[in-house]
DNA sequence: GATAGGCCAACCCTTACATCA
DNA sequence: GATGATGTAAGGGTTGGCCTA
C-alpha cells in the first residue's frame, strides 16, 4: 500500500492526482512484488553497497529474495516461505514481549551509545541484547539502533526491488536480518522519504532550468516585440507597404484580416499573412504558431498548445 | 444499499541520537 | 574535547481503504 512512485509523483502529478490514487489502490490490494521499479528508485545510486564485504551479502541475499519475494508467478500466489539462509540466523533472536507484534531484536543491529567508534561498540554491544528503550536509572532512555552494514544492504537491495512490503514480506525480511517488523517497516519507510526527497530536489532542478529557459525566451521575445514597434514606427514602413483595401475578421477567432494579398511587411502579424493568403481558420493557427522555431522545452510546448487552445473556434 | 466504527498500512513531520569534519 | 552539520532510526498524528455489524 502506499503512495508508489514516489520519485516520479512529483513530475507526474503535475497534471495526474488520479493515477497516483489508482497505484495507491493498485498496491494496497496486491502489493505485487513484480510492479516496475519507479524511476526514480532505478536512477538512486547506493554507493556504499560497491563494498566487497557487501556484495557477498548482496549475493547471500539473492537466495534470500528468491524465496521471500518468489519470481513471477510465484510472488503472487506464495506465501513467503521460511528461510534460513542469508544473514546469520543462527543468532538467537530476543524475543521482547512489549508489542502486539513479536518483537525480535537484533543481536546484529548495534545500540549506540556514548562515544567510541563504531566497531569496538558493535564488538562490545552486540552480546548486550538490544531495546530501542533502556532503562537509565530509572528514567527511559531512547536508544538508538543502528543497523549493520550488512541489515543495510539486504534492506537496500530489496528496496530496489519493492519500494514497498506486504505484511508477510515485511515479516520474513524481519526473521531474515533478526530484526523487529517495526525495524524494518520504519526502515522503509524512512528509505522511501529518502528517496522522494532525493527525487524532489532533482525535479525542484528541473523546473529551475525550465524557469530560466522561459526568462530567456521571454526576453527574447519582448526584445522582438519592441524592435517589431520601432520598425512599424518609423515612416519606411509605410512607405514599403500597400495599404489594405478591406479589413475583415476572421468569425471564428475574432482576428483582423487583410483580405487583399498585399502585406509583404514582416512587420504584419502573422495572422493578418496568414488570413491575407486565403487560407483556412486552422491553417493560420498552425501557420502562426510555426512561424518561430520553438525552443525545445516541455513547458513551452505546453505554453505553445495553450495558445492554439485559444485560438480554437468558439462554441 | 447506506452508514458508522474499527483496523490497518502508509505517509508526513518531527525528534533524538550517532557520526563526522 | 567541543561543536555544528548531516544522516538516520523511531515516535506520533493523520489519512484513506477495507471490512463488518
Amino acid at each position: 500500500m502506499g503512495e508508489k512512485n514516489d520519485g516520479l509523483r512529483l513530475s507526474l502529478s503535475l497534471g495526474c492526482g488520479d493515477e497516483e490514487k489508482q497505484q495507491k489502490q493498485k498496491n494496497m490490494n496486491s502489493q505485487s512484488p513484480s510492479q516496475p521499479l519507479p524511476l526514480s528508485l532505478m536512477r538512486t545510486s547506493f554507493p556504499f553497497m560497491q563494498q566487497q564485504n557487501i556484495q557477498q551479502q548482496i549475493q547471500h541475499k539473492s537466495s534470500f529474495l528468491a524465496d521471500v519475494f518468489p519470481s513471477s508467478s510465484e510472488r503472487n500466489a506464495g506465501e513467503p516461505r521460511l528461510f534460513l539462509r542469508g544473514i546469520d540466523v543462527n543468532q538467537p533472536a530476543t524475543v521482547i514481549d512489549c508489542d502486539e507484534e513479536v518483537m525480535v531484536s537484533s543481536p546484529i543491529s548495534t545500540v549506540s551509545s556514548g562515544s567510541g567508534k563504531r566497531s569496538e561498540r558493535e564488538e562490545n554491544e552486540a552480546d548486550r541484547g538490544s531495546s530501542s528503550l533502556e532503562d537509565d536509572g530509572g528514567e527511559a532512555v531512547r536508544k538508538k539502533l543502528r543497523l549493520s552494514k550488512e541489515q543495510a544492504a539486504v534492506l537496500e537491495e530489496t528496496f530496489k526491488e519493492h519500494n514497498t512490503l506486504n505484511p508477510k514480506q515485511k515479516l520474513a525480511l524481519a526473521k531474515q536480518l533478526n530484526l523487529r517488523p517495526r525495524q524494518v517497516e520504519v526502515w522503509f519507510q524512512n528509505r522511501r522519504a529518502r528517496t522522494k526527497l532525493k527525487q524532489t530536489e532533482v525535479d525542484c532542478e528541473y523546473l529551475k532550468r525550465c524557469c530560466e529557459n522561459l526568462t530567456e525566451e521571454n526576453r527574447r521575445l519582448q526584445k522582438e516585440v519592441n524592435e517589431l514597434r520601432a520598425l512599424k514606427l518609423s515612416p519606411q514602413f509605410y512607405m514599403n507597404m500597400n495599404p489594405p483595401t478591406t479589413l475583415t475578421m476572421c468569425p471564428q477567432c475574432e482576428r483582423v484580416a487583410v483580405s487583399s494579398s498585399s502585406s509583404s511587411s514582416a512587420a504584419a502579424s502573422t495572422s493578418i499573412a496568414a488570413t491575407s493568403s486565403g487560407i483556412t481558420h486552422q491553417q493560420n493557427t498552425l501557420t502562426a504558431s510555426n512561424q518561430r522555431s520553438m525552443p525545445l522545452n516541455p513547458w513551452t510546448a505546453i505554453f505553445r498548445n495553450q495558445s492554439l487552445d485559444v485560438h480554437q473556434p468558439r462554441s
